[in-house]
DNA sequence: TACTGCGGATCTGTGTCGCT
DNA sequence: AGCGACACAGATCCGCAGTA
């Protein structure tokens, strides 16, 4: 099938290419009589727009990267979904189109199939980083060459970058201080990979409040590596061999199914025999039995506030300035605490 | 003849300017 | 207001002049 271009449908409409532009891009100051002739031919020849000459003159590309972690990539979890969701309708009501890609923390443009390579070859405007760590790789690359990019989670090693951020020490903190409030002294914390700032900061929080209200140290553990909901399952079976704890604290509430699932196995009670309390407050959360506790983000401000940062970036690179934003936690109480 | 190096044309869509 | 002419984005291709 032949493809047409701006220069056939302005042939065919009797018109310069340039007034087909202007009624492909909802330009004013067209006839609209004339308006309505090209798109009709536009409709009927099945015209689209060559995205790459479009970008090739504008030297833009309308177009965001996501990066998640490459070891989580094979793991996109429910909390991502839902995220680049959001992120998606808001990108898409500026006028951006996203794509998600996968990327490393500690090593970047090692792949030419990655989407660091296609952003640093005008494939993209600017990018959107998740699951960063203390030494991010990816936050070098591309402070180095200044494309505009947020950050969900937080950056200590530059002062111009931008992220919006969950207060993640006070989500650690608030967890473990409703658990304790509602008598549990023994507490097991499930974290993902500690070298994440996000399972950092929970740790941290979580602690504090431990001393804050005097739980013995040899009462709360904390287990990193916990990734998904199958090592939850593992980690949680292993201990309750052992002991009973009186509440299980896990960062993730997709991962708590998984310690749902060994703990029910294993004949015990939630919340009777061991609380359990996530955090994300994903819409899965309210159909587990018994409903999960969790700590929520809001995740569609944080979204928002992520593409509203970026698109400023681009419309106004010179001006712009580092901006983070760092929302709270608030604790939603369910059936398993 | 075989090859190198260079300038200009090409691809498509749009920014700018100017004309009616 | 409504439209067209021209120039241009950047990589690549093509043809031609010049050289070995």
């Amino acid at each position: 099938m032949k493809e047409y271009t701006v220069k056939d449908i302005a042939k065919i409409a009797n018109v310069s290419p340039r007034t087909v532009s202007r009624v492909v891009n909802e330009e004013k100051k067209v006839k609209k009589e004339t308006r309505e002739k090209i798109l009709k031919i536009i409709k009927s020849t099945g015209y689209q727009v060559n995205l790459i000459a479009r970008s090739l003159r504008k030297k833009t590309t309308g177009i965001l990267m996501v990066f998640v972690e490459k070891n989580a990539a094979n793991y996109i979890g429910n909390f991502h979904n839902v995220f680049i969701r959001f992120l998606d309708s808001e990108a898409n009501r500026l006028g951006y189109k996203l794509i998600v890609s996968k990327s490393s923390a500690s090593k970047v443009e090692e792949n030419k199939h990655d989407g660091f390579y296609l952003l640093k070859n005008g494939f993209a405007d600017g990018a959107i980083i998740f699951d960063t760590r203390e030494i991010d790789r990816r936050i070098d690359y591309l402070v180095e060459r200044d494309i505009p990019f947020v950050i969900v989670g937080r950056d200590n090693v530059y002062e111009s970058t931008s992220f919006v951020n969950l207060d993640n020490v006070k989500a650690g903190y608030l967890g473990a201080e409703h658990l304790i409030k509602r008598g549990n002294r023994s507490i097991q914390f499930f974290l993902g990979d500690e070298n994440f700032t996000v399972n950092q900061d929970r740790a941290k929080g979580f602690i504090q409040a431990c001393n804050d209200y005097h739980i013995k140290s040899e009462l709360r553990h904390i287990d990193y590596g916990i990734m998904n909901p199958k090592s939850a399952y593992k980690k949680i079976k292993n201990i309750l061999e052992e002991e009973v704890p009186d509440a299980l604290f896990v960062s993730g509430d997709q991962r708590a199914i998984g310690a749902y699932h060994a703990i029910q196995e294993k004949g015990l009670k939630i919340p009777q025999d061991i609380a359990v309390l996530g955090i994300d407050n994903i819409p899965l959360s309210e159909y587990y039995y018994p409903a999960l506790t969790t700590i929520s983000q809001s995740v569609r401000k944080m979204a928002e506030g992520a593409i509203k940062i970026l698109d400023q970036q681009l419309k106004d690179p010179e001006n712009h300035k580092s901006q983070r934003i760092i929302f709270q936690p608030k604790l939603i109480i369910r059936d398993s605490t």
